[in-house]
DNA sequence: TCAAGATTGATGCAAATGCATCAAAATGAT
DNA sequence: ATCATTTTGATGCATTTGCATCAATCTTGA
């Protein structure tokens, strides 16, 4: 028998093309929900949450960069966009001439309390209501074996 | 206590986030092997594929839509950019005079043939390696629930 | 110290996507 | 049959992404 059967490859391809359809499909309807309630995409939502977690309410770039799994160019460029939006201040990095901190605004800080809500109950319609505690545990802790893996 | 207590949300936010994460990065990952090998990406694929498995290895442009989940102008545009690349012809539909027909040509069938192991490989290492028999069961048969599900 | 290399962030240009809208053809109701 | 409605596919325009490359700064090793 060949060192991958058949049996085995059709049980990969599928499960593997349901999980791109499943999260492309549940991405659609939340961001439509976002966007018609008037707020921008998910990404803004992510990079201002990242950087309400931080220490002092900013993150370098290439932190925000790790943090979201966006890549630099799109990172430099989706923080002009919130930047020029006023949800966050670009200021030259004290300890590293190099770099800028990229710091929430009082702004930014309403954004996220106003986007939650509609955020959450998006989520919890299309995507947790269709779900049962236990799948959304156990899906957790397979797909946390996908996130980070070796480069080769 | 409330309709949705925060341990509820916290396991369904959680859940929700780590399938974005993990299907974005294996799906960058499958990508860049394909790009790599020097073929299109993984959206010619489903095109060319679904042409293949239609009964007359054509398709009408709304068709396509429904199978791959793109929005129609963006198949109306994909079709363009992989016809112009030889590998579908656009035909006039015969029955409907409004529409088309994409029908496949042997170079695209050959270019199916080429990517697969390519792609196979990559599902293989970047996806399939990494988890169970059981757990590929597992997560396609939940994930199966938020594929196709009601408008509301 | 200083030169080589790595890291950080920006940007010009091309390609792809999203949005709104259009024209043509099919459908359906009266 | 006719006219309003729906479906299909294309496209102009603005936005976003991807790629390649750049300049500036930091780090490292001799």
């Amino acid at each position: 028998m060949q060192n991958h059967d058949t049996r085995q490859e059709d049980l990969s391809m599928g499960a593997w093309v349901r999980l791109q359809r499943a999260s492309t499909a549940v991405l659609e309807r939340v961001e439509a929900r976002l966007k018609a309630a008037g707020f921008p995409p998910l990404s803004w939502y992510d990079v201002l949450l990242e950087l309400r977690r931080a220490e002092d309410r900013s993150l370098r770039p290439v932190e925000i960069e790790r943090h979201t799994l966006l890549a630099q160019y799109n990172v430099s460029r989706l923080i002009d966009r919130i930047a020029a939006a006023g949800y966050a201040d670009k200021k030259k990095s004290p300890e590293d001439g190099r770099g800028i901190k990229v710091c929430l605004t009082r702004k930014g800080e309403t954004l996220l309390e106003e986007m939650w809500p509609v955020y959450r109950e998006a989520v919890q319609r299309e995507f947790a209501e269709h779900l049962s505690d236990s799948d959304m545990k156990t899906i957790s802790s397979i797909l946390k074996k996908l996130v980070s893996q070796s480069v080769k």
